[in-house]
DNA sequence: GTTACTATGACCAATAAG
DNA sequence: CTTATTGGTCATAGTAAC
């Protein structure tokens, strides 16, 4: 078992892909070729300015991975000392919103400083409408309505515009890369796109030194301002026509991705693109049934891996539509033991004897993070207690949506009740009341679960690393909430090493490491809060003390990509849910250490 | 302050209907 | 082919209760 033997899948893979640096255009991937979001993978050329940059060169790093320019950290930490990181980050964003409001102001683009290609060639549009009048635009929003309200019920296409004002580029800028990219364009296209103008028009011109230095703008205003320059795009976009062009990714039906354990046609071969090829390992999770385009990006970032789309109601009793970024192998797939039910049925016995005849289900929709009221059963117990066995249809109907729209299963006589937290537990896979005690309430339970992994799906996927790492594994798990991963991982028998965790939610933190303490892991469990303070130099300390990470997991938030979501689901910009940028960043640098590393 | 409870449609895409 | 209908969704915000 031990030793060679094992290793003979694992030299099947074909690690050894060693040139992968060959220039991409479209693709935000790759240590040589992206700015985006990114600009710290270049830490091994030392990309020492000429220009007599600070000696903190850590300090700069810090910045860099914000997304700042060199050139402006350099300038803010000539300016506030390297001691005041506070004052130095303030400079930095006043300084982008001085670019933002000036476009004569050069070199602020927050990214991208290394984009070379394109040959970024800009409408006329740029030299137009520049010089609106702030005033005026202040005037024609100063009512009381909400910015974060109107920017929410925009098409999303302007939405775009807007999420790539508020990253500082100009409305004119996005405006630009909107008509050459065409409407469908990701941001990562879109930035790729104003990167490269920026430095054609840019060329030979220098940082100018002085600039009055404004008082930092309140983000509202900011927005403000934003929102007031996409009104006259619109306005520009309804004279000019914009090119429909419709491309997306389908989801598969039945959605069983490469396979799934039950179904005798599962594909065991696929071709990866070198770019994507480890290690590391990686794992990313999220919502089949995020707004347009959103997949497409998220492919593009991750090196063009299609996404794997599984309903996990191939798995277990409830539904669950994912889709699942990897580079994983996908021959030799093997489920967790014993196989979960697979109807609400056998998952749920005792709802058999309540369970009308006319309520066809045999399967339970999403599990969510919140369930249904008490006022909504007892309207359902009124609704039907009227009636026998057999209710008219538009009871029936009624009665069937809000049972669908809110997974309500039969709990007595006419009587319906949503799911139990040690029942959506075991519905997800994981051991009872791994949720339960430590001061978590009830709702923040539904909470967490509604966010969790369903772990037979998660653990059949990852199944084959179990032959490829038979002494255990180094994970790397972010947005890891009640550790779906881990349980999955612990499930199949792998061994788990060093496991370096992050999760922003305590009380998930707090439920993993008492479900460490609790399984006798023998490895070490380290904990990190927020997946934006992750930065390269920690990322190299935890790799140098134990040789890097074997796999990166991660589902990154959904909030603003989920249907369910009426208030803000703003895509992949959204506020939670552009931390998938941040699995990407992460995921790139890790990439590129151990690339040097080798 | 924390927790529980309730009301709140939008968006997308698949499907049905015309 | 177009348009109408349907189904489904890792949720948020406000308010009351504790």
């Amino acid at each position: 078992m031990a030793g060679n033997t094992s290793g003979d899948d694992y030299e099947n893979i074909d690690w050894d892909t060693e040139d992968e640096l060959e220039i991409q255009n479209i693709t935000p991937s790759s240590c040589a070729s992206l700015a985006t979001l990114n600009t710290q993978t270049i830490v091994s050329n030392g990309e020492a300015s000429s220009s007599a940059g600070p000696s903190n060169s850590k300090l700069v790093q810090h910045f860099l991975g914000m997304g700042f320019s060199e050139q402006l950290i350099a300038k803010a930490i000539k300016e506030n000392g390297e001691a005041n990181t506070e004052s130095i980050l303030e400079s930095l964003l006043t300084y982008s919103v001085l670019e933002s409001d000036s476009p004569d102001e050069q070199n602020s683009c927050p990214q991208q400083q290394q984009c070379v290609e394109e040959n970024g060639e800009l409408s006329s549009d740029y030299d137009e409408s520049l010089c609106d009048d702030l005033s005026e635009s202040d005037d024609s929003w100063s009512g009381g309505s909400e910015i974060a309200d109107i920017s929410s019920s925009l098409p999303k296409h302007e939405k775009a515009v807007l999420s790539l004002a508020n990253m500082g580029y100009t409305v004119e800028e996005a405006t630009a890369a909107m008509e050459r990219c065409g409407p469908e364009a990701s941001i990562a296209e879109l930035t790729d796109f104003i990167c490269a103008a920026q430095m054609a028009k840019t060329e030979d011109v220098f940082f100018e030194e002085e600039k009055p230095k404004l008082p930092l703008r309140l983000n509202a205003d900011f927005k403000k301002r934003k929102l007031y320059d996409l009104e006259i795009w619109k306005r520009k976009k309804r004279k000019g026509l914009v090119s429909e062009e419709d491309e997306g990714l389908r989801l598969p039906n039945p959605m069983i991705g490469f396979g799934v354990p039950t179904d005798v046609n599962v594909i065991t071969h696929r071709t990866l693109p070198d770019a994507a090829i480890g290690p590391p390992f990686f794992y990313y999770e999220n919502v089949a049934l995020a707004p347009k385009g959103v997949w497409d990006t998220i492919s593009r970032f991750l090196y063009d891996v299609e996404p794997e789309f599984v309903d996990s109601k191939y798995f277990c009793a409830a539904a669950r539509k994912r889709g699942y970024v990897h580079n994983l192998p996908i021959k030799n797939r093997f489920p967790l033991l014993p196989l979960p039910p697979r109807t609400v049925n056998d998952a749920l016995p005792l709802t058999k004897r309540w369970w009308p005849a006319w309520d066809k289900r045999t399967k339970l929709n999403c599990l969510q993070t919140v369930i249904g009221s008490a006022k909504l059963t007892e309207r359902i117990r009124k609704a039907l207690e009227k009636w026998g066995d057999d209710p008219p249809q538009q009871v029936q109907k009624y009665v069937m949506d809000e049972c669908r729209k809110w997974n309500l299963v039969w709990v007595g006589k006419n009587k319906v009740a949503p799911l139990e937290p040690d029942e959506v537990e075991m519905l997800l896979g994981f051991p009872r009341n791994h949720t339960r005690g430590g001061g978590i309430s009830r709702t923040d339970r539904y909470k967490s679960l509604g966010n969790s992994f369903q772990v037979d799906t998660v653990a059949y996927h990852l199944s084959v690393l179990k032959d490829i790492f038979p002494n255990g594994i180094n994970l790397l798990s972010l947005f890891s909430g009640i550790g779906g991963a881990e349980v999955a991982l612990h499930r199949l028998g792998i061994p788990l090493k060093n496991v370096v965790s992050v999760e922003i939610s305590e009380a998930n933190r707090d439920i993993v490491r008492s479900w460490w303490e609790q399984t006798n892991q023998k490895g070490n469990l380290i904990h990190l809060a927020d997946v934006q303070q992750l930065n390269g130099d920690r990322l190299e300390q935890y790799m140098g003390s134990f040789g890097g990470f074997d796999l990166i997991v991660g589902g990154s938030p959904c909030n603003n990509l989920a249907g369910s979501n009426r208030v803000s689901r703003d895509g992949l910009e959204g506020e939670q849910s552009s931390l998938f940028y941040d699995y990407f960043r992460i995921l790139d640098l890790v990439k590129c250490i151990m690339n040097k590393q080798s």
